[in-house]
DNA sequence: ATAAAGATAGAACAAATGGGTCGGAAATTC
DNA sequence: GAATTTCCGACCCATTTGTTCTATCTTTAT
């Protein structure tokens, strides 16, 4: 009993391999099963069907992705830095993650409501930690700005550009160009001229 | 007549973007044609079959990776930098290259014996390439080893060593210190020392 | 303008693939 | 050794997929 959930992890992570590879759609029982060194009916012990799987490994994904991002944060003191490690991390998590991006717009595939409530969810806590970052920097009188719920609320929008190619699938590309980009307009807008 | 090998270059693109990523099992004719945004039969013009489109493409990508590795070793001048660029550029274009490894192993499919041909031959200029580049190092007083030959042969089994992870397809891990690792291994041994 | 040749796609098809079920065999626990 | 847990091979059937065929555009040549 205590065991069957243990197992259903194991599975839950060789699954997140497979899948964030292939994506939902690519992703065959018989392959997560065959990793798994087990038959494929086996897995069906565990889990009821395919998308189960699919909504335990998004789970699972949206929970590594959490306490990367915070724990990339906790790395450095200063504001600034926190926030440049916060967005570098969280770009090369979500091109990690991109090959999801698939079954969420999958047309002819039941559209996963669990992954825009997870998503919904994550924005709010995104949008929160933006939002004490920006408040402590400007009490530390190193940023500027008049309203930080305002001005996480921009910088979160600017974020999400930057998955709009993961959408396109128009992977590619100098990706640590952007970033510096995105970063230098940051701060150069955000810090406080001296 | 010079239109339709024109566009057969077309889609062997688009097909080696598409094959590059899922391997040549999970590349359907469908989405290599809604890609050329072309009816699925049309791609039948141009080719016989799907096996035949992909016989060009690893063609194709094995002319790419010539080029990009002799360019590599054009870049720089001394025979140490050569062959750690040869060596950088290698292993990058190997791991993008590692789904095709798929296509290879797969039991239960022919096997395209064509690959086997081009790899054999890839093998042949490789050795060449470092066969020269050891000489040239020696004859400048770089290097110090008593047969090129048999010294670009054992540098040749160990970037072949460094291929393993491709084929066990663990992929994963500290793709760059390994790198460093093999470089000062190499250098270390291979260096006159003074 | 019209015939011929060059391209294209839609429908149809046989073969395979893939998700899921079921009965019962192993393995484990009691 | 019975009961329960875990596993799997065989099967089902709906969908997918590689490929063919025919009909229809489009372009070129006459």
């Amino acid at each position: 009993m205590v065991d069957k959930e243990e197992y259903r992890e194991r599975i839950i992570l060789t699954a997140s391999k497979i899948f964030s590879h292939y994506g939902f759609r690519k992703t065959t029982m018989e392959e997560i099963s065959r990793a798994l060194k087990k038959g494929k009916s086996s897995i069906y012990y565990y889990f009821q069907s395919k998308e189960e799987i699919f909504e335990a490994v998004v789970l699972y994904e949206a929970n590594q992705l959490r306490t990367r991002l915070t724990t990339a944060i906790k790395e450095v003191d200063s504001p600034p830095d926190k926030l440049r490690n916060y967005i570098y991390v969280r770009m090369k998590e979500f091109a990690k993650l991109s090959n999801y991006y698939n079954a969420v717009f999958d047309k002819n595939l039941d559209h996963f409501e669990f992954i825009e409530r997870i998503r919904s969810r994550y924005d709010r806590e995104e949008l929160a930690i933006l939002r004490l970052l920006v408040y402590v920097g400007n009490n530390r009188g190193i940023f500027a700005v008049e309203d930080s719920e305002y001005t996480a609320m921009a910088i979160q929008t600017m974020l999400k550009g930057m998955e709009v190619p993961l959408f396109w699938r128009k992977r590619e590309m100098d990706i640590n160009h952007r970033l510096e980009a995105i970063l230098t307009l940051i701060f150069n807008g955000i810090l406080k001229k001296q």
